[in-house]
DNA sequence: ACCTGAACACCGTTCAAGT
DNA sequence: ACCTGAACACCGTTCAAGT
């Protein structure tokens, strides 16, 4: 076939599983490129090659297609950072180490909808939309408690993750946006001090 | 006038300080009743007295009104936690009160626009409707910073003070949805900690 | 059975026409 | 000059009709 090979074959008739592939396949690289808002279901159709209508045969919703988007890459994000939390070799480094990939994903993912917030409010009704994501969650957190227990073998408090990834959350939604008007520190600045400030605040006292 | 004290004297025809208030009465009452999402131009007209597209002769869009109701907000935070700044004893329990008011800020408005988010995307154009946004955040910023110069005399990074403002809003966040499901810790718990973590961390060495 | 394309209800926004 | 109400362009979603 004279085809170049950025060139798809075309998902055969039928084809429900090549279907459904194409319509995420098309909602990634939309959202990766125009964000959420902008992010039109007869654009999503269009970059999928089939019809609005269809779509609604795949996923029942926008936010339901956009759930599936953000459980695929939440774990991609945990396949990510296992090989992190397995060499890292202090709390510290780890912290930044987590804290560039989060923010690769807060950056497609976090402005509209966030990772837990999902998981009720569509969660609640439908069960197996909110699962893979409840899912993917679990499984990072328990890769990080693993790392930071075995860098912190000291008594930690169980309270010190969620802090963590509060932390986390907040520093990434700072810099999406316009924060660079009221303060002028960058990025890594902030995260490194984050990190420090944060270790030496878990650290039991007798340091 | 055989008039309940709960209905309004009906604003005059070509008043438009009055107008005005009361377009802007109409949204506050709208996003803290149902939130951003399910806030309708015609619904905030109905709200106001007036027609869907009268308002645009006060507000240029949606989301002019909407960083007005933002920056009105903002205002009556910073005003909330000046005592608060100048009355805290400890840098712990200044944490935890100014959380409690930034809380309720951000149930209203965290979750669709962010303090700074507006500033430059529509700032970059509009610069008169960032302006106020951009002016009560940095009040707040400084009442805040000085509470602490008072409450922690020794040297203090100038990066606490961001620090302290993501972290703030990751907490808001993760107890905006459904956080729930991840880990059973209340608000009180995991602010307290926080508190306590960073005054820890933050705190020079010889402690 | 998968799939299309027209339609529906609704949204933010504009604008000629009223007073 | 302030204000209305109809209209415009567009959105997510549905569904009869095609293959």
């Amino acid at each position: 076939m004279p085809r170049t090979s950025t060139t798809k074959t075309r998902t055969r008739w039928g084809d429900r599983d090549g279907r459904r592939r194409d319509i995420l396949d098309a909602g990634r690289r939309l959202l990766e490129r125009r964000g959420y808002q902008a992010f039109t279901m007869r654009d999503l159709a269009r970059g999928a090659g089939v019809t609005a209508g269809l779509v609604y045969t795949y996923f029942a919703s926008k936010e339901e297609l956009f759930a599936a988007l953000y459980a695929e890459r939440l774990d991609r994000f945990a396949a990510d950072i296992a090989p992190l939390c397995r060499d890292a070799v202090s709390a510290e480094e780890l912290f930044v180490a987590i804290a560039g990939e989060y923010r690769a994903v807060y950056q497609v993912f976090g402005r509209e909808l966030n990772v837990w917030a999902v998981l009720l409010e569509t969660g609640a009704s439908r069960e197996e939309v909110a699962q893979p994501l409840v899912q993917a969650a679990t499984a990072t957190l328990s890769t990080v408690q693993a790392a930071i227990e075995r860098l912190a073998p000291g008594r930690r408090d169980p309270l010190a993750l969620p802090l963590l990834w509060a932390t986390l959350h907040g520093l990434c939604d700072h810099f999406t946006g316009a924060r660079h008007r009221i303060h002028p520190y960058g990025w890594d600045e902030l995260v490194r001090f984050a990190a420090r400030t944060l270790v030496r605040g878990l650290t039991p006292e007798e340091d």
